[in-house]
DNA sequence: ACTAGTGTATTAGTGACCTAATACACCAAT
DNA sequence: ATTGGTGTATTAGGTCACTAATACACTAGT
């Protein structure tokens, strides 16, 4: 089976971090669906050669966001709600950046027009 | 007088990097012209209650960057190219940005259609 | 030459963040 | 009850970025 979550060491982002954002990329996008199980902490730490509190790190970070469901038997799911809750959140890291973009726009004179244009640039390159 | 910068403790922003922003800000806009003399970095690190290392720090790269330049006398100046440049240069961190925000996009299964739509909205927020 | 200013190289300290080690508590099934 | 699985609290170690302390060299003006 190919390995549904791959860490890079090089790139400077926390390995729990990479865990958080690809399984939420996967839900946002319906490769994991709601109510599908995931693997436990030590069987995904082994796999990906971490510790197991990295891995639960992650874990509890994405249950606290409401992302996944503890049920009975210490099995850990994706929340029903995870998908839809997943959808709408999921233009919420692209709103940030473009936000931030529009201050500096603002700071910079830079006209609404002359930012879109760019922005519609950057797009399609 | 009005403190030419002031730096925010609270904000997580590195000193020397408020520093640096605002000093280009002020450049790109045309309120420093080229030519105009900054103070010492003793002055300006007893005005901010910093380490003169930390103004050096900024000065230095800055200087680096061809925003300043230096004159007989140690006399720090906005170099003469500084501003053509700066407003050349100044589209840079927003297209920085904007080409983070595009990525995402792809990333997000985003159109671009909607994602220029998000983008004019916060434009005009 | 002396003085008062300059910039900065080097070193050291601090704090934040991430990950690993260790150890404990819990549950389920045999 | 014991075993094999689970999750995780606590602690410790490592790394990195930032800033400060200290000390040195250099310049200009007197």
């Amino acid at each position: 089976m190919p390995p549904l979550l791959s860490i890079d060491h090089h790139n400077g982002v926390p390995a729990y971090r990479q865990i958080m954002d690809q399984l939420k990329l996967q839900i946002a996008t319906g490769l994991l669906v709601p109510g599908a199980e995931l693997p436990s902490t030590r069987a995904l730490s082994a796999e990906l050669a971490l510790n197991p509190m990295t891995v639960s790190k992650a874990y509890g970070l994405l249950e606290h966001d409401g992302v996944l469901e503890r049920r009975r038997g210490q099995t850990l799911i994706v929340s029903e709600r995870s998908a839809t809750a997943q959808q709408t959140a999921k233009l919420d890291p692209l709103r940030q950046q473009l936000n931030a973009a529009a201050h500096l726009a603002r700071q910079l004179d830079v006209t609404p027009a002359q930012a879109i244009k760019l922005f519609r640039e950057l797009l399609d390159s």
